[in-house]
DNA sequence: TTGTATGCGTTATCAA
DNA sequence: TTGATAACGCATACAA
């Protein structure tokens, strides 16, 4: 906590700029003198203090992840997309600072900006989910300095830098399938309906919806939480309001899991009586009973991605100006013995086969 | 990003230092300039540099939390512990930075440990799942200037700073409550038992068995991975070994949810059939079908204390020894339905009554 | 290839 | 109550 720059200088014998030259390696020391810089490191157990190192250069090589306090750590997407973010930031050299908000309100965001710029640091990655209304603190940011800002998982925008999913697309292939499976009547669990997600992956069942011809019957659709127990009530709804039901896509697989246990309680069987699809395709998704069908989303991707895109963005020359980029990508969809009608016990075999075949790609 | 105290200074007719005292408050200021030096600081958008603060205060007001990488977010209890965490270290003025930590070599380590020095951040909350011999490196660290070190949830030491619960007494509660329903054959699902936390909870499963004068049967033990899916497997394997069970105490709530698939898809009904608890009290656990018993561990708890007491030793005179502390916090029992023996459709309103007064505590 | 001197934005010491 | 000045630990432009 002690051992200093100059100490190293002092024992090995050079001046200070030497071992900073050393250290960094940004201009050629004499390899023998080297050897004595870093034997004199080794020996005081000297750590360059980042502090100073950031104040001179201007750059604290720390990005600052801002989340929502609560839940979002415990689900699955948030998670894996923590995992993608650190594994990237590790690899380029940034440290993560995390900040929480809960309530979304004005200030609350203001102040977080605010320690953000204060810490100096070098980018923002912004991921808190988005809700009715909760991103128009953007445009009064302008004149602030903040340091450059990627949105992660939200609905893109021109003027903004989004790393994003399409979930339009991904809940559109999960009811495609099921329309392939000749499934007609198709209920579906929403997750909250001002999350943006719950939004897009609305309207995706819509589109394979009319696209079969077929007419979205508001009947259909009902409204969880995301977590288990609403996919349980959820399902319960559905069989009594239509127990002709022939199938139904959870918006996640916690909810997916819910629905699968009150099929049980109700004496039906998936996929036998009624074909089943979540949407995460969270580990445990492929040990379920039965095994789930679900739509990938590739959250370890995006988040590593983010982080990618914003060091480009820091690394730019700041005299360039830089347009807004938005990348959308595309989840892929899973399928298993959950989705695969008519077919017995020969059914798991094929159904093995085929995850195989999307695992490898 | 641009504004300094001197910006201030000059704008506001005044010295750096007047800027400074006024802005820290550690030395009187004239109201008057103060006035004006807070316009000023309001005009310029002044924010100032934290990292030049902590260069000349050497003190960063940041805390570094290392976890483990990849799932350990993604369960309910680490979640909850960040929260926790995170909570606190806003009430106290620190910030929060993020180490992730994989295989835990010793090389990984250091270099996290290396990390977090050079950061100069004020004290580390070591926040890893303990797992057999991982902590050793400890030992080696004694010269190396650290800063403080708080071990959260883990095996007390009495010359370390642990907080950390007690799973054993938890597990003991929970089985003597099975005992105390008149079960005598009852099954456990236990965690992975390289995990500290599943030994403990093991040794209490011994505890209340041999307070009862019963034996603990190894048949009766089956392995699981803290995932719904292993409880699921666990407890085929436990019916199919012993087909008059009377209880099951699943390690966590994920688990004891597989395990209550299984049983329905056994035709078995819980509690009528098959008693069963739970560990964790995740927020779902009152919504299970039928609500599950579960023991409490009050992670957000042991966050918080965590950084409250890290925060205390950082406070301490440096000079002034401060011997090492533990804090084991006691978990509590919350009685649901899943564990009331012989009680039919009157029980679900006894249970829920039971439930309030837990929670009013 | 190396040394010297200056600045990064703050706080703290000492005078005024 | 305020102002000048010297650190804090490092990087860099300029000289040598």
């Amino acid at each position: 906590m002690k051992t200093t720059i100059e100490d190293v200088a002092r024992l090995a014998g050079v001046s200070t700029g030497t071992v900073s030259n050393a250290l960094t390696g940004k201009r050629p020391v004499a390899e023998e003198t080297q050897k004595r810089i870093f034997a004199a490191m080794e020996e005081l157990g000297y750590q360059p203090n980042l502090l100073a190192r950031g104040l001179v250069n201007r750059r604290s090589h720390v990005i600052s992840v801002v989340i929502k306090e609560l839940s979002d750590l415990g689900f699955y997407g948030y998670s894996s997309a923590m995992t993608g973010i650190q594994r990237e930031a590790k690899r380029l050299g940034y440290s993560l600072m995390l900040h929480f908000v809960d309530r979304s309100s004005d200030e609350e965001i203001s102040t977080t900006l605010n320690q953000i710029q204060a810490r100096r640091s070098d980018g923002i990655i912004w991921a808190i989910h988005e809700i009715a209304g909760n991103r128009d603190w953007v445009h009064d940011i302008q004149d602030k300095n903040y340091p450059p800002i990627i949105f992660l998982h939200m609905h893109p925008d021109p003027f903004l830098n989004v790393v994003s999913i399409d979930n339009r697309s991904g809940a559109r292939m999960a009811v495609a399938h099921l329309i392939e499976q000749g499934c007609r009547k198709i209920g579906i669990i929403t997750g909250p309906m001002d999350w943006w997600e719950s939004q897009a992956r609305l309207e995706g069942w819509r589109d394979s919806l009319e696209k079969a011809g077929m007419d979205p019957d508001p009947s259909l659709m009902v409204a969880g939480n995301w977590l288990t127990d609403s996919g349980q009530a959820g399902m319960e709804i559905l069989l009594n309001r239509h127990p002709e039901l022939e199938a139904v896509f959870a918006f996640n697989d916690s909810m997916a899991l819910g629905a699968i246990h009150t099929a049980c309680s109700y004496g039906l069987s998936i996929p036998e009586d009624l074909l089943l699809v979540g949407f995460d395709n969270m580990p445990e998704a492929s040990s379920f009973w039965p095994p789930l069908t679900s739509v990938r989303q590739g959250m370890m991707k995006s988040g590593q991605l983010a982080v990618e895109e914003l060091n480009r963005i820091i690394e730019a020359n700041e005299s360039e100006y830089r347009a807004p980029r938005q990348h959308i990508l595309q989840p892929e969809l899973f399928i298993r013995r959950s989705s695969m009608r008519g077919l017995g016990q020969k059914a798991a075999g094929s159904s093995v086969a085929q995850e195989q075949q999307n695992k490898s790609q």
